[in-house]
DNA sequence: CGCCTATTTGATCTGATTCAAACAATGTGG
DNA sequence: CCACATTGTTTGAATCAGATCAAATAGGCG
């Protein structure tokens, strides 16, 4: 996507895609010493009740944020990617009320708050993405509370397909229509509120109507704009400074 | 509650309730020029769309942000009283993708982002603060979404009872469990994510169980333990300094 | 091959919607 | 100050989307 960047930092990649970096700020992002680690799927980084002191930087892998209610549901409320830092909150908010914890095998990077308040401090321009960044996670959950509230499951897959879709493109993650998703169907159902059957039986109307292949790991969107009308989907919510093609 | 500052800034009363702000920034938050309006009931203070230049806080009155889906339905996605700013996301993010209205006759004030961006500017900690309120802004939201995905509407309204009657004592509207709720069944239902009618009959049902008494704006709780229990409502992602006697 | 996890299917049940109408409360103008 | 209009609440009956329970089938992997 950008020839001149072939390999940058991923944070930066993500903050470039709904801001506007300078060059000394991306350098300094980039300087930022990182606690490489790798996890294997089922792995929670942070847990409810947590007073974290670091960050955790996706380099890999595919993590979500949720939360288990009394009666032992789970109700899952985003999913994270490459260049998402999902606990970016905890440098404003003392004690996680969920948790974020891997789906797939990842790859992830710790920066201690101490870094990303010093770095904010010489950089308010990066805070500022910083900031803008949880803001559009908050968007984010409103979107995926409209379609719990008014939305029925073929339309709240279809969005949430759209939405992940969207998601990997603006960080180069795929170019076309397809993408490598190591999500079942029962957590599919956990982040849309209904059951794992019934996820089911949707997901299979969503490819009879041939708007989607979905075999293993492998999505892949056979008719973008059905989907997308499918979902009643409009990206604008992402707030991505060019909508990467939806 | 605090006899030494009986007439506070309301910004600043919301402010305490969830962080420290030292006298001098006090006072450079109720310095900042306010516009203030006064609002009838059904009236939209932003759009979806809009590019806000200033953010509006709530003197007096209630305020709810919703988004209206493409085939009629409304989706309601937080109220708003006395203290809040909420469209205080508009400072980083250019383009609505929902809208704030009145649900009561309110009195609001506009500020003009160049104000607050200059406040924050000489105050750091007063941009912390508010980052801090938006990151709360979104833990309600998770909250909600949770309750759409995975609690059944009894337990949802309770829980939205809860939440209202903590955020009117963390800002001194009450001192009991009594509040004015100028909130009709059917908003409540477009805030839950379901229809009237069912929102109605659980509502009595709740009347009931003699947990809460509800009529025209008065609501009471006649039982906050078993209110709190049937909502599932732990108020710690509502990040309050002090509980608010939750 | 055999185990474990994920997907799929069928049958049954229920929480919630929808449609329709009655009823209550509140406000407005004559 | 009453008659009417408007908006909100309540009730009933029919229907449906989605849940639940149970079991079969299919994949992936050591």
């Amino acid at each position: 996507m950008d020839p001149f960047i072939p390999q940058s930092h991923p944070i930066v990649r993500r903050l470039e895609s709904i801001t506007t970096l300078s060059a000394e700020e991306r350098d300094a992002i980039a300087a930022v010493p990182l606690i490489v680690r790798d996890l294997k799927a089922d792995n929670d980084i942070i847990r409810e009740g947590d007073r974290p002191s670091q960050c955790c930087l996706i380099i890999d892998g595919f993590l979500c944020r949720y939360k288990i209610v009394s009666d032992g549901k789970r109700q899952i409320m985003g999913f994270y990617i490459k260049g998402d830092i999902p606990d970016l909150l905890s440098l404003h908010i003392d004690v996680m009320d969920h948790s974020v914890g891997t789906l797939a095998a990842s790859k992830v990077a710790f920066i201690q708050h101490e870094h990303i308040r010093e770095l904010i401090r010489r950089y308010p321009g990066i805070g500022d993405a910083f900031w803008r960044d949880t803001l559009i996670d908050a968007a984010v959950f409103r979107e995926w509370m409209v379609g719990m509230g008014r939305r029925d499951t073929k339309a709240r897959i279809a969005h949430l397909l759209c939405e992940l879709v969207v998601k990997y493109r603006a960080v180069g993650l795929t170019t076309n229509y397809e993408i490598q998703l190591p999500l079942t169907q029962s957590e599919i159902a956990d982040a849309l509120g209904v059951s794992t059957v019934h996820a089911n039986r949707v997901t299979q109307d969503l490819r009879a109507q041939n708007l989607i292949s979905w075999f293993g790991q492998k999505l892949a969107v056979l008719n973008w704009k059905g989907l997308k009308e499918a979902g009643d989907f409009d990206p604008a919510y992402l707030h991505l400074k060019n909508s990467a093609a939806a």
